[in-house]
DNA sequence: CAGGATCCGTAGGGATACTG
DNA sequence: CAGTATCCCTACGGATCCTG
């Protein structure tokens, strides 16, 4: 099973950072912080252990995060962006930025939407 | 149920060109061709009828595909970019950009994964 | 603290057949 | 030609409880 050989890396890259929280994860850490596990879920009230922990192994096995884990009790464990997970940022940064655009855009859409319901009456 | 109000543009992005393919859809009609649907089948041989209607009917209800039928028989429906579908370019940009990095990065792993092998010998 | 182990539900996608 | 209509399957994510 061939997977679009040189086709497509649009899709390449997508693969890296869909999941539901792994934008979100990439972008805390795209800040330069360096973050322990519950720093994390701090920052993400609504995710999951399981699904925190998933999403960062496989950051890690993509080479975005970098882990680092200090063996001392209670355990203490570090994420951060790799230097390669930073290449990244301009991906983010366009996602972004056009993100914002759209979120006006389906304003604009709404209001328009409410003025013809007004007409109509 | 709220939508992190503020918070990350970054998903509202990427929920609008996730999906399997959402993205090369978009990445054929970008080039500002205006295709039919069998065109666009054959653009995408492995896609089903089914997938092929339901994404463009999201990319329509999107706002990012336009979605003209000709009343006639045979039918005859044409796809195309809607202008507002066109302000993706620079998202996808970067997304090809960095996907095509990612494809050398992964190269550079494996031969890297592979003299270690080497030397384990 | 930073997880691992289970169980479970759903949405996304595929296969196939039919139709105006 | 450009779709519907069904049925099916699994991968992703969530909930919950346990542990070194």
């Amino acid at each position: 099973m061939k997977k679009n050989p040189e086709q497509c890396q649009v899709v390449v890259a997508l693969d890296m950072i869909v999941g539901k929280w792994k934008p979100i994860i990439i972008q805390h850490l795209l800040s330069g912080d360096i973050l322990r596990f519950n720093e994390l879920r701090r920052l993400m009230p609504d995710i999951t252990q399981r699904m925190l922990t998933l999403h960062l192994r496989e950051l890690e096995e993509q080479d975005i995060v970098q882990r680092v884990v200090y063996p001392q009790i209670p355990p203490k464990v570090e994420y951060s962006i790799t230097e390669y997970g930073k290449s990244l940022g301009p991906v983010m940064d366009a996602m972004h930025h056009w993100g914002a655009a759209h979120v006006e855009h389906m304003k604009l859409k709404n209001e328009q939407g409410a003025s013809l319901d007004g007409e109509a009456n």
